[in-house]
DNA sequence: CATGAATGAGGGTTCATTCAT
DNA sequence: AATGAATGAACCCTCATTCAT
């Protein structure tokens, strides 16, 4: 019946959104989000400003789109760790490490997200409430695997771990090459390494 | 008729001046920097916007320089604790406990800070250089604390406490009296109560 | 795999023009002529923007469509009126008791076209000169009822009655049932029942 | 103290409204409400835009203030009216010439608000609100005309009255030099002069 | 006949900054 | 030292209309 099929008009659209969402994670990346102009996205993405309209309902709903990329993204990546046969050790080590790969092939993007994570009216309070729960499940998940190491408190050893992490994170993004992250790494995991399960 | 004297501008200057950064910080750490406008800081601090621009070049000046009093702040705090007679378990002690209150007498200023260092093209370089480098000394100075104590690596200790310092202050200012920041407290400085200087 | 017969394209034609001048009155009465987006009015009509606009030109042309279509509805009731067997009494009478019923009916749409008629830019000339020579039509069918009735002046007569009833017509669509308006009707009527035609 | 006085301020910002009010209604009286941009106001008013969003929040509230000058212009016409030393019949004589004037003073100025009136969405609820009351107030000072003249029900003639005039006036504001205003003028002062007060 | 992706000119609005006094 | 009227560039967003299929 149509001209299109519906499938062309789908490939159609998801092509432009994909094109609109990947520059403006670019560009939110490199400048911020206040500092990123809607028409600079849509220049990017190689759209008219309208269409990036049809598609998204202003800025902020395509920022939220973009960090919901990254979320499931993130879950994907938990998932496949928890359900590879590894020892506990190995996980956590995969976290880490797979942590500040992502950190490392994209800072400015990190950077993004942290900052946005604490400003004010930036983030509608859907999606605030949508990342606290998310955050909450993940860390449910990785107290699993400080519980199955035997830690007396799981809950406040993921607690620990998650802000050295984070702490780390936001030093290597502000410093970058003069940060020693490999070395920061290494002193983390050798704690776990260390530690001794209670009789 | 008399004309004022020399002393008389500039406590008049001082006050106006004291006035347009103590509402711009209220006005910055509530709603954040880029949703606070000129005018509202000069409103909240009863003057004109004219006047505002004959002491501060303009809104990021006026940033620049709230910033740098609390790095001054800081450093005055570091500087009472390092001359004090304590132990260095105490002045460790002193320090996270010291950093927990600041961020808990205001977290929308602290919001504020934490997010303008990630952001790009918000500090001007000058004082990103400045700021690098003030955070250089105060490692140092911790530093010499850890080494005090008998630990191998000391600055690498100070970039340890640091993470996790700083990575437990954004969990906290995202989840406030959500987050357990008394037990993370004990929890890390636990770990230093325990170590035993080698011999 | 039979063409359709140039009967059933027409008759698809007319299905989708209808349903579109259909959509489009319902969406101009309910929100304005300039509230009501194009897009708006195809979803409604449960057609593509495109086809719409294979029938009409733009969203202009279709707001005369719809004029001419009520132009052409009142004319035929003027029709009926004026050849059934009635004396000029009853005839007046009909007139003021339909055109209130019909505004009744939906006021949101008269309350478009009377804005709509005083409105500049909004109807091209074409429509307004063809709408001023039904309007001296009609004036002067309703004037042959008073010269019947004995008038002096039996255009003077029309024109008054319609300044009347228009006038009543918009305070009761800007005050709906606040309005007394069939206190009003038989306040109007009441002249012409006393009326005695003169020797 | 002030390098201008609060004068001199006043009368530069009383300067520049009356500017901007004024060139916008002449624009929105010329081609509608709708049809008339921000920019051509501020252009026709010698002041640039932002100077028009330092006094009125928007294009709607410039609306609203014009129409609020109107409504307390035609309320003091009505006051010197009431107050003068005449008899009813002169008060309706100079109700009815006075109206007559004002729209052929300014005939787009009463189109627009005659079409605004019956527009939905256009004109706030307060000020709708607002001017609904005015009108009742109008209205009663009209009715005591009537009754100090023997009207057996004050309140329908002046709805009457009304109904009258107002339709009259947009059948003027149609067809301006083809409408026999002033045959009609005296048409419907005819009624009143032989209206015989009953004993 | 029918689709909806794509356009782009132009709209209302904001706000850091300037300047005459 | 101090005012606030005035600017204008740039922003986000809308929507009638076109067009390839």
């Amino acid at each position: 019946m149509s001209p299109r099929s519906k499938a062309q008009f789908a490939a159609l659209r998801d092509k432009s959104m994909a094109a609109i969402k990947s520059a403006a994670l670019e560009l939110f990346g490199q400048q911020g989000y206040h500092f990123t102009t809607v028409s600079q996205i849509a220049k990017a993405a190689g759209v008219s400003k309208g269409l990036l309209y049809n598609y998204y309902s202003g800025k902020e709903e395509l920022l939220n789109a973009i960090i919901m990329d990254v979320v499931e993204m993130g879950e994907q990546f938990l998932d496949q760790l928890m359900t590879a046969a590894l020892t506990p050790l190995e996980r956590i080590t995969a976290i880490v490490d797979g942590s500040i790969a992502m950190v490392q092939s994209d800072p400015h993007y990190w950077k993004l997200l942290t900052s946005l994570s604490l400003q004010i009216n930036v983030l509608d309070e859907a999606l605030t409430a949508t990342l606290k729960n998310r955050q909450a499940a993940a860390n449910a998940r990785l107290a699993t695997i400080f519980r199955e190491m035997g830690y007396a408190d799981p809950e406040r050893e993921t607690l620990h771990l998650e802000a050295t992490m984070d702490g780390m994170m936001i030093h290597y993004l502000t410093q970058l090459e003069d940060y020693p992250i490999q070395a920061m790494r290494d002193y983390i995991l050798q704690q776990y390494q260390r530690f001794q399960k209670p009789e």
